[in-house]
DNA sequence: TTAATTTGGTTTTAAGATGCAACCTTATTA
DNA sequence: TAATAAGGTTGCATCTTAAAACCAAATTAA
C-alpha cells in the first residue's frame, strides 16, 4: 500500500511532515541553511541519489520552501534558494540539531558552534517559553479543554 | 536498494533523523506528549497500521526515546512512556507545530494554543536566540571556521 | 463456564519508495 | 571539434509500507 499522506490532517505537525518530514526534505533544508545553493553541491555533499533529489527539490519548491531560481552567468544553470518559508525552518533544524548533539553525540564532529554574526557569541539553546520568557518542559504545559494526561481513559 | 541509513554520519541533524525522522516516529512522540501511552490508543488516534505502530515503538523504544513499562494492574499489558530524551523533543516538536500553523494553517483546527500550567497564558513562539536573547535568524548566525554562504564555490 | 472482547502482536500481500547505474540534453571549456 | 559539467530522466532490483487477516493471552459478559 501506499506511503500515507497527511496533506488533509487537522494536526499541522503531520501536515508539516507532510512536507519536511521525509529522511531528505530537512537535510536538504539544514544544507541550504549552510549555503548550498546548486543541485550538485547538494548531491555531493548529502550523498543522495540525482533521482531522489529531483524529487524533492521539486516537491520543496512546490510547497513553497525553496524558490528555483535561473542563475544568467552560465545559462541554464539552476540555484536553489530557501524561501522565507524555508528560513522560518530555522529553530526547528536548530532544535534538532541540539537535541543529536545532546543525546547522541557525534563520534568524531563537535556539536554545533552557531555564533551570532553581531556579537560573534554562540546561540543559546533552543527552548519553549512561557510568556514571562521562563522555559517551560512538556510537563508544565497544558492545552485549554483537552483532559489531563494519563486521565483519558484506563487511568492506571 | 535499502533506505539509506544515517547512524554513523558525522551530521547530528541526520543522526536525529535517523532516530524520530520518519513518518510516524515524531507523531508517535507528539501523541506521548498529549499523554497518550497505550498501544490501542496510539492505533486509534493516529490511524497507524499495528505493525508499523510496533515496529516503532520498538525502534523509539531502542533509541531510549520511550520507554515500555509493563503495568501491572491488568496482567500483561504496556505503556509507552517519554524518557527523558524523549521529553527533550519538546522543542523540536512546538517549532515544527508551529511552523505548521503558522504557514499550512489547518483547514479546520484552531492553530496550537499551549498554556503554561503555572500562569495559564499562552506559550511563546519558539525561536533561536542569541546571548543576549534576542531573537535571531539563520542569516545572522555563522559558522565558525565555515566559509560564508554563496562563496564556497562557483560564486555566482 | 463458556463465549465474546480487548490488548498487543505477527504474517501476508500489494503498491510505493529508494538507490544505483546508464543515458540524455544543453552549455561551457579545452 | 571533442570533452566535460550541470541538471535531469529512465529502468530495474530491492526495501518499506499499509491494510487486513490471523493469533494468543487476559479480561469481561452472559
Amino acid at each position: 500500500m501506499a506511503r500515507k499522506r497527511f496533506d488533509d490532517s487537522n494536526c499541522s505537525v503531520a501536515r508539516a511532515l507532510n512536507q519536511v518530514g521525509d529522511w531528505w526534505s530537512l537535510l536538504i533544508v539544514l544544507q541550504a541553511m549552510y549555503g548550498t545553493r546548486r543541485f550538485v553541491d547538494f548531491q555531493q555533499e548529502l550523498g543522495i541519489a540525482k533521482n531522489i533529489l529531483c524529487d524533492r527539490l521539486a516537491r520543496l519548491v512546490d510547497n513553497g520552501v525553496l524558490k528555483k531560481v535561473e542563475v544568467g552567468e552560465h545559462g541554464s544553470r539552476f540555484e536553489y534558494r530557501l524561501t522565507e518559508k524555508g528560513r522560518d525552518l530555522f529553530p526547528v533544524v536548530i532544535a534538532l540539531r541540539q537535541w543529536g548533539d545532546k543525546w547522541n553525540p557525534a563520534p568524531d564532529a563537535a556539536p554545533l558552534d552557531l555564533r551570532d554574526r553581531a556579537t560573534g557569541q554562540a546561540i543559546q539553546t533552543v527552548q519553549v517559553h512561557n510568556a514571562e520568557g521562563e522555559p517551560v518542559t512538556v510537563r508544565d504545559v497544558f492545552v485549554p479543554g483537552a483532559p489531563a494526561p494519563g486521565t483519558k481513559k484506563d487511568p492506571a
